[in-house]
DNA sequence: CTGTTAGCGCCTTCAA
DNA sequence: TTGAAGGCGCTAACAG
């Protein structure tokens, strides 16, 4: 007892299952049984073990045990920022599935960086996740640190921002059924010049959101001019670059449609600052329905996605994906429903 | 070659030192080491091991590494939400230090829940981080599970919610100080019967906070109304009840200095549903400076604090703390400053 | 410069 | 029900 105290007091010890064994005159394999609940144990001893154990502030460690079944429990997410409330509610919910699934998570942001993200790929891999959630930067066009997961086995499950050379699980939203909606509401409201303040072309979503929005024209013949389409890298900063050269045309829109409701609410305060009325002169809609987007003056029209459900759901599929055999992987791709929530901003 | 590359396709096979070894024909030691980047080895076996090595994806294992070396270069971080931008905000700041020193982090979030961080602490122990950050949920009041880092010789520092009864590194921003402007601001601007919407008494921070509001009041020979103190849980949605029921007071404050900005959001929408006028019948003034606070109608005044900066700050006494021996440790508490930004709400 | 040996803390046969 | 032995993937002496 005395030895273990000393120990015990060091920098770092770490209380083991030797210490115990050797406290309590036991086989460590005893030790290790009644501490994992292993039937075949005495329970006079598992006791012994247990209150001893509890005292001394005993903690399996898991990197131990990870090695050797080689299953950490853990399944890394990366995603690209925490600007937007987005990335965080996402992670709330996938955390609540994972946890319930005894999974722990590792969290990353890659900070819409293509270097980091590869970093952060590197840093899950060594540190033997079982399985990734990701949500790729802005700039990423080449998927090779991500293949490595599946070559290894290693399950990995795309939402929002997905890969489409990859044939893994994905969740993300309609977008394009979203942006159209957003737009056909533009134009029922008597809209006719509308712009869209697009996303970056790398990203599926940001071409889907285009999409929406030229088959809305399309549908309602409004002639589509490619001068209404501005679309940039999502640095928020540049907003008011454009919303003011949008202003400033011989013929400027009536309506913006954008591709994110920070990029949505930036533009307003553009407008607004040049004195012009939101939405009586220029009509605004955003898309992702960003705690902010209640708040401001006025309300901002935008397309909601479940983002926690999102989340929810990423993390069961990836879950499924590491309980089932490599052989046996499915390509899921769950699309789920956006709502256009009608504010005052159009 | 054979074997490896059948391996290397087989379910989850790690390829290891081992693997490389036999295939080039070296001792693990020797590989090892070149993978290591140790001196003493021959270029062109390095140069061969490197390349065998990148070409087969092989990836370090940490988990056998820091098993070893007892350092995992990871540190944990336990918040209590996500919900305001406040956390992810000082959260982004922390792992801006911490990578750039090398370290990975874990981050787990207690969901204002006592249970959950004591469940994330355990995660955190069994995962042999190196050290954690802490900010404690609104329902801690035991800290045993906290004090088993210190006495297993496992650095912590607390940011924004810290605990007063351990003695280990805190950064926090002046709350008193903070408070104390806000409240003298809104006499300055005439206000005589200011209320105020507190946070818990459980957290310091409330109570700082508090102790600012009384003492501007005092110092400006205004009395101290307890009924004008209203002390709450953070859950914004009861603010509605508090708000209302100033209001239907017969003497109604024409005040409120709200303890955050997500309580002053919700308080400005209330009385503003009431037909009321912000800041012309009643003033409002937050604390912290949350995002959307500026893009509200009207735009909150507020205090606003260094939120990336605590979150560097806080990541970087940890990292100290890591590299000095246990007798050494400091218990520095960094008082970061405030700043009052006077917007439109009062 | 390279190989050998002995663990890190734990679990898992196999034997008793 | 318990103990002994072997090994997860890797590093760190200690020898050549």
């Amino acid at each position: 007892m005395k030895i273990i105290s000393f120990l015990y007091h060091m920098k770092r010890h770490q209380v083991t299952i030797i210490d115990i064994a050797r406290e309590l005159n036991l086989s460590k394999s005893t030790v290790s049984r009644a501490l994992t609940g292993h039937p075949s144990v005495n329970a006079a001893t598992r006791q012994a073990v247990l209150e001893f154990a509890e005292k001394m502030d005993y903690q399996r460690n898991m990197l131990a045990i990870s090695l050797i079944t080689k299953k950490t429990n853990t399944i890394g997410i990366i995603v690209p920022e925490f600007h937007s409330s987005y990335f965080p509610k996402a992670i709330i919910g996938a955390q609540e599935v994972a946890s319930k699934a005894g999974y722990n998570t590792v969290i990353c942001q890659s900070n819409e960086t293509y270097e980091t993200e590869v970093a952060n790929t590197k840093v899950m891999l060594a540190n033997q996740v079982d399985g990734i959630l990701v949500s790729i930067t802005k700039e990423t066009r080449n998927f090779d640190h991500l293949k490595i997961f599946q070559r290894k086995g290693i399950p990995i499950v795309f939402f929002n921002r997905v890969c489409d050379e990859m044939d893994v699980p994905k969740v993300i939203v309609d977008d394009y059924d979203g942006a159209f909606r957003a737009v056909s509401h533009l134009i029922e409201r008597g809209r006719k010049r509308i712009a869209h303040l697009a996303g970056p072309s790398s990203l599926k979503i940001s071409e889907k959101r285009l999409n929406g929005y030229t088959a809305a024209l399309r549908k309602n013949n409004i002639e589509f001019d490619e001068e209404l389409v501005i679309s940039y890298d999502l640095n928020v900063d540049k907003v008011k670059i454009y919303v003011n050269h949008l202003l400033n045309m011989d013929n400027p829109p009536d309506a913006i449609f954008a591709v994110n409701d920070p990029t949505a609410i930036e533009a307003i305060q553009v407008i607004r600052k040049r004195g012009l009325n939101v939405p009586k002169d220029i009509a605004v809609v955003g898309f992702s329905n960003d705690f902010a987007s209640g708040l401001i003056e006025p309300a901002l029209t935008t397309v909601s996605q479940p983002v926690k459900e999102i989340g929810q759901t990423a993390a069961q599929l990836l879950i499924d994906q590491i309980n089932r055999d490599v052989a046996d992987w499915k390509t899921i791709i769950r699309v789920l429903k956006t709502e256009l929530i009608v504010r005052r901003s159009s």
